[in-house]
DNA sequence: GGATGTGAATGCATTCACAGCA
DNA sequence: TGCTGTGAATGCATTCACATCC
């Protein structure tokens, strides 16, 4: 088996990882058998020894002269992402995101199955969403412990997200996924993996904003057409 | 007016801009007038100097012996990431992720207001959904110039996500928010930010994996209470 | 005294360039 | 020849530490 020292991959090696993972699936669709890191790496806009020093701090995956082969590949980066197996997945707030995300197909391909479901609101609970029965969070512990469940998904208001956690992390639950705009504090033993929507707009509007002003800058001399 | 060299700025101080955006927020609300870099550094586990460093690369917006003055720097940070105004986006894709998009009261509240929808879906054309009326593609251009939008929220299944993008890159849009889980390629003046739920879950897994195996190395001794 | 802003020093990630293997 | 894996060199980001100012 693989054997790698997680404190000595760098943080952005494993975010590139999945990306990897990506592109090696749909070169599979197209039946390639063997991928070199320098075509890995033009499909993602990276150079080839990005690619094969990332891959090198997990394992010795390729062939000199020939490349890595792609269904190996796919195998050893699922196993050591930890998606060649299921998680069973809870998801807390059942609003308007907490919807898509169990409508969301994404997931089951993934391997993240979402296996319960809980929401505060006393309207909410006991009704069906889909194939999903709304829980109160009361329930929590013991539906964790009956389903072997690790991760739980926070899809609720920002106000309450940090209670969430903390309940969570009571319950023994080893990665959260966090919705919710706020930085979550959570011991160092609990994973936390974040999409935060008012950052990620604000990037964009950030980036936007430079090129309008770079373009300000060579006052727009129209030479259409 | 501050300026800056945008290129100087390392992308995370731009990431962590938004962060202090909401920490000072919640300073605002609790009537903090002003604050110190330590501690907004702590509230958000990074060092002072790491924020006065951050804040330095946009300009000079403290005052030595007092710290930031909170109202000042909210206005200014905001300005840089551009969010002082309200930006119009369209939203292509009205399946279930687009329905919570449209939804989700965040983005209003961080100065995007969704003005339009789009679906290639001949089925949900002309169906109203809350406020909004699904169009098809054929109007993004006529609806683009007569909104004056600006950026474009991608959310429509992966293997059509490409040729969307290259459709608001044709209408002149200067940024795409894309939720499709691959890599979209475009012209470097437009800008992209991306929300890559397979990514992040694949992040959380492996950040949960190493401490599972961790623990395993010394073995579990249930030395509780 | 209490805080910022910033050059210098450190630490981390990427790229280079090449030895070695199929 | 073609390609990997990897030490060495470079480049980027963070941290240190201190001159400066209210």
């Amino acid at each position: 088996m693989e054997n790698f020292r997680p404190e000595a991959v760098p943080n952005p090696a494993v975010r590139r990882l999945s990306l990897y993972l990506r592109q090696l699936e749909a070169f599979k669709r197209q039946d390639q058998r063997t991928i070199s890191s320098k075509q890995l790496g033009e499909s993602l806009a990276l150079t080839d020894a990005q690619v094969r020093k990332d891959l090198a701090y997990f394992g010795q995956f390729g062939h000199p002269g020939i490349g890595y082969r792609v269904d190996d590949l796919i195998a050893r980066v699922k196993h050591i992402l930890g998606t060649d197996k299921i998680w069973n997945v809870l998801l807390v707030g059942a609003g308007n995101l907490g919807l898509a995300l169990m409508a969301y197909k994404g997931f089951e391909n993934q391997g993240f199955r979402i296996v319960a479901v809980f929401d505060s609101d006393p309207g909410k609970v006991n009704t069906g969403r889909g194939v999903f029965v709304i829980q109160p969070l009361s329930e929590l512990q013991p539906t964790i412990q009956k389903l072997g469940i690790r991760l739980g998904i926070i899809a609720v208001p920002a106000d309450s997200a940090q209670a969430v956690a903390d309940q969570l992390v009571a319950t023994g639950i080893q990665g959260i996924f966090n919705f919710a705009p706020v930085s979550l504090s959570v011991p160092s033993h609990v994973g936390v993996s974040a999409v935060d929507l008012a950052v990620q707009l604000e990037q964009l509007s950030f980036l936007v904003n430079i090129h309008t002003t770079a373009q300000q800058q060579v006052p727009a001399r129209d030479a259409s057409t």
